[in-house]
DNA sequence: CACAGGATTGCAAACGGTTGCAGACTCGCT
DNA sequence: AGCGAGTCTGCAACCGTTTGCAATCCTGTG
């Protein structure tokens, strides 16, 4: 169907080898030649087929994106950077969603190295051991998640979590109540940590409220357990939580910001449009994807992986600043009114 | 690096033709020796090269998936249900996210048809011409689109605009206003005809107040028009235009659905979340993705292509009626109070 | 005991490229 | 004219599979 190297070689009246030199590489094959190859090539519409290519130089020209569900609006971020980025670097994007299945992604992650040179897990659900094993023999870079030894790029989560808390202790709020996502999430722990440190140095106090699933269902389910934890500012593991919240505190006439302050974490597009608009911390999501192309694709490139192995970008977020947080509602403590 | 048939075929004592049989057509390799092989290709983790395979077949097996922007939340609900098809039938999945640029589109297709047995077009911008000639020498499959003589799988707009307003009718709206999407959206032209004819059996107005990006900005700078119209119903081109209405009706100080009722299309997870939850015209994205995979692979398996070329499979739209529709703020035509 | 015929298995070619090596030409010089 | 040095180009091998064909072994039968 497709026309191959021969038929080039063929129209052109010259061998297959001097149409690979011709058009991978140039300047090694007379002018003349070279333009009647190109003439040929051009005429047949021909295109390497790069997987034979890939089959002789063990390089596929293609990478593997792994995320847990799509319907989640990060990760669509994310899918859109790294796609950016390896088009620059014309390479194909193999994408994968698991549907929040560890098991699952185990055997996507395998069936997919095979046909990839390397690979990024985004948020991935699968254990420390296995990401370790499949890191093994895979170049892998994982995204929003830390595994020793493993190249990976993050979000700073404590400095998030430092921004939001200095926002809402800045309003007056002395008790603030913690939203986390499932018991197994990497981001929630560390997250959590962030905010117990930052809740430390301000000298006001967290309520855990408890794991609750990263949805707009999650969100919910928690509304009230934050209600009654008596803080006067909830912080929620991500947007769609927060999200969650506003819909369930409005059902019971609990007003936000001003009986409850409410602050999310990512920025997904949703939190603009939520009312009240969402305060949150924005993060480069896109970019992380980007970034991961570039450390996965140096991966591969270089012969030496001590360079890389280990390297961890750490981006930052941003504080949103929104409709959903103001004073605190005890006015005894605010600070605009002594 | 990776375990090749042959190392499989030494550990095992055979020859590399008995460990592709064995493996690809067991059956026809005796019992013992079938085990042998199997035992070994367990113990190296062999598994085969596909891009090996795809030399000599001429099947890749992948299919290549094009979307125009992950951002819209409409995308990632087709990819996610091409996705869980395509690993049911063990194809891998390209992506690629054009940005919305025709010119690009057309690129990225070409660059991955040398790639795929396959491709899924999701509403694809590049023209009718452009399309045609691609589907002439790749077997595509056109989501959301109808171009002559390619297999496309579509919604059913007509059908979804007559239930909107059948529903706004018996609301006892009179007037309806039409927010559009983009100038050389199909999908927007169908949905105005739908439109005009159902407004024109029920004997209601239809005022049509322009094209719009089909984003929540989009819907933000029509909702002043809508208003200006006169009209006590606006349908809009998309769930994002609704919501992006919804805010600026908001902000305005319009009430919907008292003073205004407002409907979507699509129903996207954000739609059930908004306030007020929007009364919309939910399409089964997942579903369309999941049969264009079906088509496709049809497409890619029968040798007769007439049985395929043309065939069509149109998706029914079903209304999901929810607080942002109510009756007509004009009182005088309220059925309920006459 | 010779032989037909089925069941297994290995050999080698092919798929579409890339690349090391050596041969063929062209020049410029002596 | 002879020779060395480039510059180009073709030959052939190779990448990891699949598959047509032929060789081998077995079994049953006349």
């Amino acid at each position: 169907m497709a026309a191959t190297i021969r038929d080039v070689a063929r129209l052109a009246g010259v061998s297959a080898s001097t149409v690979s030199r011709a058009l991978s590489m140039p300047g090694v094959v007379n002018a003349t030649t070279r333009a009647r190859v190109q003439a040929a090539a051009e005429q047949l519409g021909y295109a390497p087929n790069k997987a034979a290519r890939g089959l002789i130089t063990g390089r596929t020209g293609n990478i593997g994106l792994v995320v847990p569900d799509l319907a989640n609006p990060f990760f669509p971020s994310v899918v859109k950077g790294v796609q950016a980025r390896a088009r620059m670097h014309d390479v194909a994007v193999f994408l994968a969603d698991t549907d929040e299945d560890a098991a699952a992604e185990v055997g996507l992650v395998l069936a997919l190295a095979k046909q990839v040179d390397g690979l990024i897990l985004c948020s991935p659900r699968a254990d420390e051991d296995e990401l370790a094993a499949i890191a093994a023999d895979t170049n892998v870079v994982l995204v929003n998640r830390l595994v020793e030894g493993v190249p990976a790029v993050t979000f700073d989560n404590e400095g998030g979590m430092r921004q939001a808390i200095a926002h809402l202790v800045a309003l007056g709020h002395r008790k603030i109540a913690w939203v986390g996502g499932p018991k197994t999430s990497w981001s929630s722990a560390h997250r959590s940590i962030g905010l117990y440190a930052a809740a430390h140095d301000h000298g006001v106090k967290l309520v855990d409220v408890g794991h609750f699933a990263p949805t707009y269902e999650g969100g919910m389910a928690a509304a009230d357990q934050a209600v009654a934890s008596g803080a006067t500012a909830v912080v929620a593991y991500n947007d769609l939580v927060a999200i969650g919240l506003l819909a369930r505190l409005h059902a019971r006439g609990i007003t936000v910001p001003d009986d409850l302050s409410v602050v999310g974490i990512d920025d997904i597009a949703m939190s603009r449009m939520s009312r009240p608009a969402l305060t949150t911390v924005r993060l480069p999501k896109q970019r992380a994807g980007e970034i991961a192309v570039e450390l996965l694709l140096a991966m591969i490139d270089d012969p030496d992986p001590d360079t890389i192995i280990g390297t961890r970008g750490t981006l930052h977020g941003e504080l949103m600043v929104r409709d959903s947080t103001g004073l605190a509602a005890d006015r005894t403590s605010d600070p605009a009114r002594p």
